[in-house]
This record gives structure tokens, sequence and C-alpha cells, in this order.
RNA sequence: GGAGAGAUUCCCGAGUGGCUAAAGGGAGCAGACUGUAAAUCUGCCGGCGACGCCUUCGAUGGUUCGAAUCCAUCUCUCUCCA
């Protein structure tokens, strides 16, 4: 048995519950947040930054790796993990979030997607079976299907036929797996619609995957209607199994999302809102590049343990970011990356100490984006 | 001492009679960012009681209906020759 999943404890309140995730390269404990390493990095950091974060499982991406390096190089250097030298777990994502990021330089079909690549404008055809094929040769633990990630707004009859040929697309990813030690985890879509939601979250519950991943959501809808489509959703998928929010975010998000019992998230949004100068902090952020923090000497926050405030100050990092200087993208990285981390821990603590509603209402009442 | 060239809004730098509060870049200020085409993108960037008015293109004085743009003088910079 190469994966299991364990639940530790339920929160009796909410939807919350803690766990342990176990794969070829390691546990992983639950509710967790793993940063995105799309092109076999998480930006700006070194593995043994992102390990002092707490990670404990990042992210890759099929469509870039396919592109850059190409996924035969990496199979010839013995996979992602060996190649990045990263020994944990590794999620690659499908590809399905290129075919809605893309836009233009892509075309659907129902046998898959036809890209243009964003570097040389080469041709190229995704399909659930090379997804497959590329994130086998890539060697992740846990392979996402196949996906379409449905746009925000889109109207029902568009929604409910890309829901249901993602479900088709998944079918085939699951027949296209030639092994067992990489986990499959199933997509649910359906968009906005609660009836496409619950129709989805049952479909992709009935292929008995490893994990069910919910897509779609994050894409632009207000934070309400996300919340109903989790409620909808998590009220549906098995709960021994593994529950992934993608794309999810903001530690709003996450503490809605935990409480609506989901077990996984990833997010490009603390790497790269560190590369634009903002720090993600309690109630909020700071945008450290503004002018207000020139001369303020104290850390990003005075309680986090991350490197990044245990060693240097807010008019520090604002100088880096206003002079472009690489450190001050590595350090606002580590800050937003440990700080995500560190919320998750701190969820955890409280699922298994009982206290989680406690603390989900007070979190709630002090936060603001 | 002689011969040239030039002084433009915070900086660099276009502009050589009206369409110019003045291109473009930088700096500055602010906003956005949620399975990464992102160390990116967007907006503001002379002043104001702003669909209008006022003050600006080294200084002063002219020419003109109208000048950053033409003329005169002055101030200061730079290059070359002695």
């Amino acid at each position: 048995m190469n994966f299991s999943f364990e639940i530790g404890k339920k929160d009796s309140a909410t939807k919350a519950r803690s766990g342990v995730l176990k794969t070829p390269h390691g546990e992983i404990k639950t509710p967790v947040f793993m940063p995105v390493g799309t092109q076999a990095t998480v930006k700006a950091m070194t593995n043994d930054e992102v390990l002092a974060c707490g990670a404990q499982i990042i992210l890759g991406n099929t469509y870039h790796l396919y592109m850059r390096p190409g996924h035969e190089l990496i199979a010839e250097a013995g996979g992602l993990h060996s190649f990045m030298n990263w020994n944990k777990p590794i999620l690659t994502d499908s590809g399905g979030f290129q075919v809605f990021s893309l836009g233009d330089l892509r075309k659907l079909t129902e046998e898959g997607a036809a890209f243009q690549s964003h570097l040389d404008g080469s041709r190229h055809m995704f399909t659930p079976e090379k997804a497959v094929k590329i994130q086998e040769a890539l060697g992740s633990d846990i392979m996402m299907a196949f996906d379409e990630c449905t746009p925000y707004p889109a109207d029902y009859e568009y929604t409910k036929h890309s829901m249901e040929r993602t479900h088709r697309w998944a079918q085939r990813c699951k027949d296209a797996q030639t092994n067992d030690k990489q986990a499959l985890f199933g997509i649910v879509q359906g968009g906005m619609y609660p009836d496409l939601r619950k129709r989805s979250a049952q479909a992709i519950a009935e292929m008995d995957l490893i994990g069910n991943a919910i897509g779609g959501l994050s894409v632009g809808e207000p934070k309400p209607m996300m919340y109903d489509m989790l409620d909808v959703v998590t009220d549906i998928l098995p709960e021994e199994k593994p529950r992934y929010l993608m794309g999810v975010g903001t530690a709003d998000c996450l503490v809605e999302g935990v409480a609506r019992g989901v077990d996984m998230f990833d997010c490009v949004l603390q790497t790269r809102v560190a590369r634009n100068g903002t720090a993600l902090v309690r109630n909020g952020k700071l945008v450290i590049r503004n002018a207000e923090y020139a001369h303020d000497f104290r850390p990003i926050e005075e309680d986090c343990d991350c490197y990044a405030c245990r060693n240097h100050t807010r008019a520090y990092i604002r100088h880096l970011i206003k002079t472009n200087e690489i450190l001050g993208s590595v350090l606002l990285s580590i800050h937003n990356t440990r700080f995500t981390i560190r919320l998750m821990e701190e969820m955890r603590g409280h699922i298994e100490a009982g206290t989680f509603e406690e603390f989900y209402r007070n979190f709630m009442t002090d936060f603001r984006l």
C-alpha cells in the first residue's frame, strides 16, 4: 500500500478535520498548505528555505515542465524529486489550469487541448493520456487528472458540458495510469451551479480515486459563492479521502476551507505577491513596498518565527524591494510561505485540541484583506 | 583671448510659431495579484474652490492675433583652438 489517509480528529462544530496522508516520499499532516513550484522551483527560494518554512509537499506543473526542460529529460535525471533534489512528496498539476489561463493559445476538443507554446508558438496536444504519461515521467507522488478549469462567469450549458467532459477525461486518466506508486486525484468542476457541483462531486467520488480535488474555484467569483460551492461539494466527497481545494489561497479562504472539511491547499499568491512587495500577515497584508514602511524598523510580524522576521526589518525589506534586489523577493517569499504554513499548523493544533471553532470565530473577526 | 554647442516640468531626454501642461524613459506615489505566459500588470505623476482657470521650458526685454519654439542682451555650462 503506497498511500493511505487517516483522519485524526474531527471538529465537533465544523467540518474541519486533521489527518495524515501517507505517500511514497513521506507523510503529510493535514490540513496542509502546499507551496507551488511550477518550474521545479518554488520561486525565489532554495529547497532548504522551503523546508525551513515547514513545507511537507510542493507542487510542480506538467505543462511547464513538459515545455521546459521536457519530461524525458526529467525522467533521465531520475524523476522530478531527483532532478530538483526535493525528497519529500510532490504533487503535479496536470496542465488543466493552463487550459484555462492560456486563453487564446489553446483550443479544446473532446480529444484534449491543443496548445500553442507560450514560449515559441509551437503547437502541442494535451490529452488525458498524455497528461498522465508526462506526470508518470515526472514521478510525482500525486498526479492530477487533466481537467478543464471552467471560467467564471460561464453559462449553465457551457459549464455542464465542460464538467461532463472533465469527468470523461478523469476516467481516461484513470485508465491511462500504469503504476500504483503515484496517486491520481480527480477534480470536481461544475462552475457556480450547486446542482452541477453536486453531480460532479458524485461522479468524481464514484471513480474511487485516492484523493479528490475541488477545482474551478477562486477564479474571480465572490467569496461567499465559493464557500457555498465548497459546502455543497464537501458534503458529498467521501470523508475518508483527502480533499484538495486547488488554487486557494488567502488566509481567510484557507480558514473557511478547513472549516468546510478541506485537507489540502496550494496557491501561488504567497510567492507572487512576495515578489511584488507584499507581506501576508495575520489580519491581512502589509504592502511593504509602500512609503509608510520606509522608517519602520520592526519585523514584518513580531511573533513570526521565519528567517525574515527573525533577522530583518520592514524598512530593510522595503529598501530591497524598491532597489529591485533579489533578496527582497527571497525574504518576502520566505515570510509569506512560513506565515501560511504556520497558519495551517495552528489550525491543525486547534482541531486536535478541540478549539477550532473558537479560533475560527476570532480569526474571521480580525481579518481584513 | 578665439571658435562652436547648449540651458525643457524631480532626473535623463523629445519638441524648433498654434493640435503643448509639453513625447518617451527613469525616479516617486498608489492599486491589482488565489491549481504562476508574472522579480508582472494598471493608474497617478505643475497648481487649483478642476468639463474651467492659474503658473511653467536659464533671465530680462522684444516680434507676433499667438512663442518652449523667432530676435536682442545678460547669466551659466560644455567642446575645440590659442
